[in-house]
DNA sequence: TTGTAAGCGTTATCAC
DNA sequence: GTGATAACGCTTACAA
């Protein structure tokens, strides 16, 4: 910079102005934009960061990037920070509290502007200095929480299932111990289900169980080659693209016999249909709202719980 | 950090070399810990990476996140970044030159330690001040490009097809016109069927176009419900499987009339199983090689093109 | 071994 | 508007 300045024949403080588009003499200004060309000149962000403790980087803790539902929402994320100019430093923290620990403890050091997070840890302690935005878990109420209406969404399973005319239904939950909003998943379900006067019963599982216990149930269930239920409400499409593998592999159609709806609302492949049908969590949404929280003007008053709508689409495992 | 050493009775310098792990007195250090902990002091990176000039943080360039061989690999890449030490700042650029451009430019501000880009635009200008690897894309011998390889994998899907007693091949390839790693895929195809001397065809289509004149094509070549062809090779697994679907809405069976074999190795979830038959991306290797060569002490003889093996994966298109 | 002091590249505060 | 100067928080010779 000091090269720029004496290349330009200008001062340092001048330098600096231009490249913060701070009013600036015109002929000054294309001084030092041709001397900093000239000099191939870039202004050195950790000097700036340090002077102006403000990084223009955001920082965004997630269990994994290879997952689908988390690549995408990545994706998304990094669009609206880039929109605004912000960077993205990313920490993947898989499930491991002690990752994630370590992750916050990256945050605190390198000075970003906020933080993202999509993690489940109930004793992630947080530097309540610096703006942080949980999506998909409600930590208190001084951290927003960005979430799909997961509830909402359990509900809206339910009277699509019984719409489409299934009376006897299943609901599979699998997942870590952890709360979260996903959790909401199933008490929305049966409460759609004794809404609307339907039958239900309800599995549950944790993640170290793996898929066999769901896989035993459905065989316990069968009988004459027919299954026991004629709808399944799975709380993520994996576990339900799985129990529709089963299903099948068991001689069971769906979604003739079964139907199956899910929870995400992943593609296949990029934009081209849904591994099953499925409630779909508003990616896109979720990024922009997690981002606009994150970064409103006004931190006084957010919001403690955002949930979005989700809406229902149509894969291969329903009538309709 | 001053008020650290105030705390601990102690210099600047010493609290830095606590941090820095360099030798220092036992009870001092002791002292030092005590005090941070007290303060809850974290060193500042920014005034760290201002200083040292090395900010222990690896920039990733991309098209994007959310396709899951892109997901992937960025979740390895980060985790061999992360055994490492070194933080990763992630730039998606979709396929707009501008952007990777643009995305060059916040490097070169942010003074990473090094790049891993995954582009295709022919005059990304690097600097090359700072090391650099490429995956799938040859720039240059003064940048080393990490890829798979590609000619042998489509050697081997050649020969695959032609095991499984397919007489009559077809090639599909689409994609940008962008030149890179990838090409290779269907020239190793047309040299394994020459050696095997096995009859084939090749249809290179643009991004632009979609996926219809393949559809046609394949429309155009059905002759009494009997395709011309009884093996595909695409240059992708997407590709492969939208070629199958097409296929199957037309009344062809897949495998049994037609088998069809992709390429990258894209899982459906995690773990269990391939969308199609598929030419498999050593995925892991690949992230490991690109972090290994881009952080390898000796930079002055590094590899210019490093082609990792590939291997043959069976999915529903194949009979085995 | 420890303490001291000089910068790293910017930005912000002033007088001019 | 402009230009000198003091910080920002840390590392690293170098002297003690």
């Amino acid at each position: 910079m000091k090269d720029v300045a004496k290349e330009a024949g200008v001062a340092l403080g001048t330098v600096s102005k231009v490249f913060n588009g701070l009013p600036v003499g015109d002929s000054y200004r294309q001084r030092v934009e041709a001397a900093a060309e000239k000099l191939g000149y870039r202004v050195n962000n950790y000097a700036r960061g340090l002077r102006a403790s403000k990084t223009f980087t955001v920082a965004l803790i997630m269990p994994n990037i290879g997952h689908p539902f988390f690549g995408t929402l990545a994706d998304y994320i990094y669009q609206e920070l880039d929109r605004r100019g912000y960077k993205m430093l990313v920490f993947l923290a898989g499930y491991d509290p002690e990752a994630e620990r370590k992750s916050i403890q990256m945050v605190r050091q390198n000075k970003v502007d906020g933080v993202i997070a999509l993690s489940y840890p109930p004793d992630l302690e947080v530097d309540d200095s610096i703006p942080f935005v949980s999506i998909d878990r409600y930590f208190s109420a001084g951290i927003p929480c960005i979430a799909s209406d997961n509830y909402g969404g359990g509900q809206l399973a339910a009277q699509k299932l019984a719409e489409l005319g299934c009376k006897r239904l299943l609901f599979f939950r699998i997942g870590s111990v952890m709360p979260g909003e996903p959790d909401k998943r199933g008490a929305g379900f049966e409460a759609g289900c004794q809404m609307l006067g339907v039958q239900y019963d309800v599995l549950r599982l944790n993640d170290e169980d793996g898929m066999d216990p769901f896989f035993r149930y459905l065989e316990e269930h069968m009988a004459d080659g027919k299954l026991e239920y004629d709808g399944i409400f799975c709380c993520t499409d994996h576990v339900a693209y799985r129990v529709m593998l089963k299903l099948r592999s068991m001689g069971v159609r769906v979604p003739e016999d079964v139907q199956i709806i899910g929870f995400d609302g992943i593609h296949v492949f990029d934009g081209d249909g849904f591994f099953v049908s499925t409630i779909v969590q508003p990616v896109k949404p979720l990024a922009e709202a997690a981002v606009s929280v994150l970064l409103s003007e006004d931190r006084s008053k957010l919001p403690a719980l955002m949930c979005l709508p989700v809406s229902y689409a149509k894969g291969g495992t329903t009538k309709d």
